[in-house]
DNA sequence: CTAATACATCGTAATATTGCGATACATAAT
DNA sequence: ATTATGTATCGCAATATTACGATGTATTAG
């Protein structure tokens, strides 16, 4: 085996699985951060800012693309990153949900 | 290759990863989500809810009780596993600052 | 046109994840 | 002691991730 079962599960576990998948690696964390931060858009100053090669880089960008966390317009001859309102958003609402549900109960165990 | 370079990142920056990554699968969303809207701790039932075999939601639990998100304490013959308050509001803290860091600023591209 | 700059992509090696059957383990009931 | 029940762990196969050097591509500068 070794591959997820993805019909399994809603829509919504799915989705939300996705955006935190690319969300859960320490240099992705940096790299928003950086993003954030910085707010007009970075782009290869991540490069010297963190401690990582071009490609790898570049592919851990490619992977918070592909999820929608951000996106990127080419500038001239330098890409221009940021974050996309919309999935922001949406991640951030279906985090708040998934938070919400439990403050309302009391622990156990 | 193929490991994270982990002494590159912060505490904060691998802790926080660590913990997404440990939700970040659909069925570890799907557990959290059964644990919490049960309040009460379930164990086996799970593999009832999900469609998965016995050995692969414990392992799924294993890595949940690993990340600290969940703690499990032994009920009898069963298993009774539920939120860790402490941990669940440390995330959803470090999540909530990473978000309103972006809240004020406006964005590019 | 040519060179330089900034990224993206390919290919590859090392390692991690996912899922499950088989099996071990621990507690409760008989 | 034996059996049943609920979990955990082992071992394996299939696949995914991580990191990077090498190379490709596109835009700007000369």
């Amino acid at each position: 085996m070794g591959l997820t079962k993805t019909e399994i599960f809603t829509e919504e576990q799915n989705r939300l699985a996705v955006m935190l998948k690319a969300m859960a690696h320490p240099a992705r964390i940096a790299i928003l951060q950086q993003i954030i931060k910085a707010n007009a858009c970075i782009c290869g100053d991540l490069v010297e800012e963190l401690g990582l090669a071009q490609a790898t880089i570049s592919q851990h960008l490619k992977e918070l693309k592909t999820a929608g966390i951000i996106q990127g317009t080419i500038e001239g001859v330098s890409v221009c990153y940021c974050i996309n309102p919309t999935v922001w958003k949406e991640l951030q609402q279906q985090l708040s949900g998934f938070f919400s549900t439990y403050e309302l109960k009391t622990n156990c165990c």
